[in-house]
DNA sequence: TAGTGATTTCAGAAATTTCTGAAATCACAG
DNA sequence: CTGTGATTTCAGAAATTTCTGAAATCACTA
C-alpha cells in the first residue's frame, strides 16, 4: 500500500471496520480511498494504491455499485472507467440508509408478515406469534418514520436533527396552548 | 433442529440474516429462540433445540451477553443458568442502538478526530482532511441527535416517531407565529 | 476432601469468505 | 476481420471465521 500517511490511516481503518459494517475489508478500503480522493480514480490505480489484485478491485467495485455508493465517470478519449463517491455526505447517508434498510430490514419484515399470517398450532406458537407481532409493530413504526423523514430536504432534516429532543418541548407547549386533540396516527398494530 | 414450524422459520431467518447484521448464524438463531420463548431457556435446551454443540452455545451466549441482549435468570434449587431477552421491545431497540453505536460508530469517530488533529503534508492530504472533516461533522450531528432522543421516555419517543416529518410543519407554523429566532445549535464544524 | 453436574476454554476441524492469476469477454480502432 | 487495451469471470488458493469434542474449571454438596 502506497498512500499519504493520513489517507492510509483512514483507508486501513475503513478496512478493519468492514466486517462490522457487513462489507469486507477490500470494499471498505476502496470506498475510503474514493471518498478522500480529489478526483475520480481508475481501477488500475486503486489496485496499485491498495496493493491488491486487479480482479479483486473489479469485484469490489461491482459490490460498491450494487450499493449505489460509487459514481462512474469517464474522461474524453480514455476508455477506462473512473470512480468517485458523491460529493454530498448527506446524499451518501441517504443512500446508505436506503440500502441497509433494503438488505437488513425489509427481508425480516416480510418474513414476519408471512409468519403472522399463519394459524398457531400450539400455545408455544401462539406466544411466539405474539412476540413476533410486537417486533413487527415496532419495525413498522420505525420504517414509517424513516420513509417520512427521508423525503425532507437536507436543510430541514439538519434542522430537525439539531433540535433533537427539544421538539418534544415544542410539542408540549403547542399542546398546552392550542388544543389540537390527538394528532397521532392510529396504531395499525397487528393487523397486517 | 426440533422446533414448532413457526418458531423454526423465525429462527432460521435470524440465522441467515446474522451475517448481514454483523453477528453469526448461531448467535442470531439463539437470540431468535430466546426472543419467542415463553420462559427462560437453559443452555442445554438451546443446544438441543438448535442441534448445535454445547460449547458453541456457551460461546454464543457469551457474545450475546457482551451485547447486553440477554438476561440471565435462575430457578430456585437449580444450578443451571437460564436465559431470556427483555420483555419490552423498545428496550431491546435501545440496547441494540447503543451497542451498535459503540462498535460501529465510536471507533470511526475517534479515528477521524485523530487524523484531523494532524498537519497535512501535501495537497492530497489537505483535500483528504477536508473530506474527513465533512464526514466527521455529519457523524457528530447524528450522534448528538441520538444522545438527545435516547433520553426520552418510550411514550414520548413513540409520539415523535409517529409524527415523523410532520414536526417540521409544526415548526414552520411556530416560526411564523412566534419569532423565536435561531434555536439551532452552533455548528462545531472542523475544530475538534 | 471427593464427587457431581454445570459451564468454559481452546486446539484443531470444518465451513465460509475473500482473494488471486489466468483465461475469457468486451468495445472499439484500424 | 484483427489487434489492443480495459474489464470481468471463475476455479482454486489463501485467509478467516465458526464450530466441535475433549479437557479444564468452577460451584456446590455430602
Amino acid at each position: 500500500m502506497n498512500l499519504p500517511p493520513l489517507v492510509q490511516s483512514f483507508v486501513l481503518h475503513f478496512g478493519e471496520m468492514g466486517s462490522r459494517w457487513g462489507i469486507n475489508r477490500t470494499v471498505g478500503q476502496i470506498y475510503a480511498l474514493l471518498f478522500v480522493s480529489p478526483a475520480p480514480v481508475c481501477a488500475e490505480e486503486i489496485a496499485e494504491s491498495l496493493g491488491i489484485s486487479r480482479s479483486n478491485v473489479s469485484m469490489s467495485l461491482r459490490e460498491l455499485q450494487a450499493w449505489n455508493l460509487v459514481i462512474l465517470k469517464h474522461k474524453p478519449d480514455d476508455r477506462r472507467d473512473f470512480f468517485t463517491t458523491p460529493e454530498d455526505v448527506w446524499q451518501i447517508l441517504r443512500t446508505l440508509a436506503e440500502e441497509r434498510k433494503k438488505r437488513e430490514v425489509d427481508p425480516t419484515l416480510s418474513v414476519l408478515r408471512e409468519i403472522l399470517m399463519q394459524r398457531p398450532a400450539s400455545d408455544a406458537e401462539r406466544h411466539a406469534q405474539q412476540r413476533m407481532s410486537e417486533m413487527h409493530t415496532l419495525i413498522e413504526q420505525l420504517t414509517h418514520w424513516y420513509e417520512d423523514v427521508k423525503q425532507l430536504e437536507t436543510e430541514r432534516l439538519a434542522t430537525l436533527l439539531s433540535l433533537g429532543a427539544k421538539v418534544t418541548k415544542l410539542l408540549e407547549a403547542k399542546d398546552r396552548v392550542v388544543s389540537l386533540g390527538r394528532s397521532r396516527r392510529p396504531n395499525p398494530a397487528n393487523k397486517s
